[in-house]
DNA sequence: GCTTGCTTGAAAACTATTTGACAACTTGGA
DNA sequence: TCCAAGTTGTCAAATAGTTTTCAAGCAAGC
């Protein structure tokens, strides 16, 4: 099972952290400053480590320090979003960041994005009747193939890393499109719309009225 | 079954090899010092040993002159990197050395390398109704041969290698061609067109949208 | 120079995606 | 409650793009 260390000391962040990785299915560990961080990183070998750079005790750019020779990945989390912190960040070895405050899938996707660097990806995971294998991109519902088109695969793939989350159109359309939203066209509802046939998740997938949509779990 | 032992301190750097060997379906054993090492070694037999140099209390080299007689082939693992000790480590009767830091692909390739050296290496494995027998560069097809071109085996060698895994199409040609991919002939679509052919693979070999192939099994 | 494998390009076949017109719905105030 | 304005759903046509096919050209090794 992919173990997971969240060092972060506002515990309300690291235990969201927690419960949606948890969720995801992988195991994990918190550490709530920079001492004890370097204390389970030293007694255990972890599969990725998230980092908080602003620490009690140790900061997270010494603990990267101590904890890069050990050879385990880590993604740091950073609430100053200043290009020179990321840089900084990537140059002292770390794999990834991602900047306070987050939106749980995006978390989710850099998690995956780094495990599979590592070879440490979990092919597949689970919503409702429907199970996603994001390597082969293929989905099985029941155990039947449904056959989604590259848009469609991407387009549930957001939802599914963001169950329960009402998800803005702009934004939901900007990470599956990768361009900016201009809101002129129906190309984002055709596209759920499809998605909802195709699964019969009529009932699951939500529209949320001048937001967007939530896929219900 | 492949039996390498790992002699390695630093165990971070143990588990990474030992993942990632595992993961190519070698068997693997790790040692944390030279006497373990020792005693290891003495208890059974390896087709290979990946042997770190600094080792707390016998030393690689040491290990090394009590290794040789048995006939185990060694890989050295060196974290100095002066031609010296490289040429120490050989004269002494290591097969191979490798530098830390190194990239996981190198030490496959060493390893690999090594083993067939000494007639180890994994020589052959099975896809559906194929069996590829790498060495040879041969297919065989429910005991049938087939003959394939260099380059069709080299696009069946990398789809095999990723079974289920929906590659993208730069990814594979680059894999393939050892060039990079401008996606302006159809080059890999023949190739692909006609190993489906060859094999009678249509359903197999599956072209996944606006992204790549996709070998099923 | 023949053979074989590799590459290429054009055209055909196919598929996904976008769009636009209009219907249906939601909402907040009149 | 009802209406108007704004949003979302529907669906088929148009577009845009991708893959397959095929035949021919090319290159390297015999």
């Amino acid at each position: 099972m992919v173990n997971i260390l969240i060092v972060e000391d506002e515990k309300a962040i690291a235990n969201l952290i927690h419960i949606n990785l948890s969720n995801e299915g992988y195991h994990c560990a918190c550490a709530y400053d920079g001492k004890q961080g370097a204390d389970m990183v030293e007694r255990e070998r972890y599969d990725l480590i998230l980092l908080d750079i602003m620490l009690p005790e140790i900061d997270g750019y010494e603990l990267l320090e101590y904890i890069k020779p050990l050879g385990m990945p880590v993604i740091f989390i950073t609430a100053k979003g200043t290009l020179d912190d990321r840089i900084r960040g990537l140059r002292l070895g770390a794999d990834d960041y991602i900047v306070k405050p987050f939106q749980i899938g995006e978390l989710l996707a850099r998690v995956e994005a780094v495990l599979r660097r590592y070879g440490k990806a979990q092919r597949e995971f689970e919503v409702l009747d429907v199970i996603i294998d994001t390597e082969g991109r293929r989905v099985l519902q029941n155990g039947v193939p449904i056959e989604l088109t590259v848009k469609e695969f991407d387009l549930l793939l957001e939802l599914a890393r963001n169950k329960n989350v009402a998800l803005y159109r702009d934004r939901l359309y900007e990470r599956v499109w990768n361009e900016p939203y201009v809101g002129e066209t129906r190309t984002l509802d055709s596209h759920i719309q499809r998605l909802r046939k195709k699964l019969n998740w009529e009932n699951n997938i939500k529209t949320v009225f001048r937001v967007g949509y939530r896929l219900e779990v």
